[in-house]
DNA sequence: TTGTATGCGTTATCAG
DNA sequence: CTGATAACGCATACAA
């Protein structure tokens, strides 16, 4: 059982050579004459040699893997996300190893060193939720540690720090344009509605408040324009239907579950979508598309963002010490659908 | 960069012990005093020392750590088995380490082998492309050479072999059950759509058609009523829109995306849901209650599945030879919503 | 109870 | 161009 069995030796008896040439052919070296690589190459052939990685591991200190955290895989987002990097980084020769941290502090931390402990070269945090909210700097110490051993790159989030990279979207600004389109077309009372704290959640709200500061409402009442709610389809609108003096005619949620949890109490209330009340989800996934009427969605480009920072990857990993900008931000682009005027 | 450097013959020179005591103590051996146990452990705690996971790999040939292979993780009931697996594994002390493979040949057998060579202790398949269509022998081929190394368990699909384990939901009879169901409600023209010739979408269609026969149609008309479309809710509208000569007053759906599919295609058509037409998706999946009207749909039961086929994992891992079943399968369950009558 | 010595399969260094 | 040999860090059989 779990037997490799052949190794080195076996590859090098058979073929009459010693292992340090085995190991030159196994490594596309120069140095060694086309007839013994033609010998040892028609060994391997026939007896299906694969080195141990273990044993290459060992003396090289690195796996061509890189560990990719996210709170749960069993989230469009993030598991579109998880595909977008892994089909990058197969094409780079990298593997992935995959971590599922949950959303409090001990899992992440836990699965951080998880990864860690896996000589990993490199770490991906997918998510805004490994941001914290982007003050607490203790919140974020475990990454800072992480960066101290492998470069660390955060989709969708940022952390000061030393070899930690971060990639996002322009969140605020998209929040704040579609807010903003929505009030051209009238709308007066406009909610936002997120399930989270994080990082990018945050950035979304900013957006939502500066609109409607820039229609000269109070920041108070820019303030109680935002509802906090979780993150499932029903909860979202039965929390909404028992807000008895909720009046709204236009919804901005941060993602599109909520949405369609928003859709749902707009149906229930018998208004006309988008007549009575425009609706505007983010991240543009399947289920934007799955609703009726069909959801509007901010995209935040996620698969650019994964390429994007896999290509950063390499450049460190690659090219050495090579310094490049802590920071990028891509644009969001609105998918207008039937939820909107 | 990358510097672990605190290895096990730091920690004894610290402790002023052996490497074979803190080996000891590390691995919670019995032999050791508890005086000395405890000056390592401060030692440890204080350094923080991780053992080298390759080191280890190397002598006893295991790391603790399953292999999981999905055709592609962007997908909702990969990416929820894929929690659910790893959240079980995490348990008992596995780490999973997750191959995206596509549903090519090559890019199975590719990834089988990437997994394989990280030495991982068991092989886990999910989804029934896996399984091919259940008669072509060599395409599976790949899957028996794995089993020779670990144990091989498919989530969702069957492959006859040594060391191959099967957890499979009686699809079959769940199509069956929701076609007569339909047809004794008075349904006259049922179809079913699908998107795979896979061991899954096989016993969905077998279901179909012998419900079919049982009320006396004939076998090319139970065939006639099966339809193959992409996975893609506009396509799968699109694809209906186009049979001018369809005539349909139920359609069963083997996963949620094409019944949604399915529904838009019937809104379009100006039909009443589910007046006009009845729907069944498959997956349950958040897919079905994003929708309006929220669509009727048989649950697989996959985190039901996932927790046994890590049971018998561990079983046999932990217990050593002992012998298991090679395959069981769980009942389906449907559950109606607002898309049947 | 503790320490010593060896093997695990590579890669890399250094002679030849 | 090729071969011998020393790391790499750990677990473990064997000694003490």
């Amino acid at each position: 059982m779990n037997k490799d069995a052949v190794n080195i030796y076996d590859i090098a008896r058979m073929s009459g050579v010693s292992i340090a040439t085995v190991s030159r052919v196994m490594n596309g070296s120069e140095k060694v004459s086309e007839k013994t690589r033609k010998k040892v190459m028609d060994v391997i052939g026939k007896v299906g040699y694969t080195p141990n990685v273990f044993a290459q591991g060992l003396g090289l200190n690195t796996m061509h893997t890189v560990g990719i955290l996210v709170p749960t895989i069993a989230d469009q987002y993030m598991s579109s996300a998880v595909a977008y990097l892994e089909t990058e980084l197969i094409k780079h020769g990298y593997d992935c190893i995959l971590g599922n941290s949950g959303f409090d502090m001990e899992g992440k931390q836990k699965k951080t060193e998880m990864l860690l402990s896996k000589h990993i070269d490199s770490l991906i945090l997918v998510g805004s939720t490994y941001a914290g909210d982007g003050s607490d700097t203790n919140a974020t110490e475990y990454i800072r540690a992480a960066a101290k051993r492998v470069p660390v790159f955060i989709i969708n989030g940022n952390v000061n720090g030393e070899n930690i990279y971060a990639s996002v979207c322009e969140d605020e600004k998209a929040v704040y344009e579609a807010a903003t389109s929505m009030l051209r077309r009238g709308r007066k009372n406009i909610v936002f509605l997120t399930d989270s704290h994080s990082y990018s959640a945050n950035k979304k709200k900013n957006g939502y408040e500066r609109a409607m500061k820039s229609v000269g409402k109070a920041a108070k009442e820019a303030k109680d324009g935002i509802i906090y709610v979780e993150n499932h389809i029903h909860r979202v609108r039965d929390q909404l239907l028992a807000m008895e003096n909720l009046k709204c005619d236009g919804i901005i949620a941060s993602n599109d579950m909520i949405a369609i949890g928003a859709v749902k109490y707009a149906l229930a209330k018998g208004m006309d979508i988008p007549e009575d009340i425009e609706i505007i989800g983010y991240n543009n996934s399947t289920l934007a598309i799955s609703c009726a009427p069909e959801v509007t969605s901010i995209d935040n480009h996620t698969e650019e963002i994964c390429k994007d920072t896999v290509d950063r990857i390499m450049k460190i990993l690659d090219g050495g010490e090579e310094k490049l900008s802590h920071k990028i931000s891509v644009p969001c682009t609105l998918i207008a659908r039937e939820t909107t005027m």
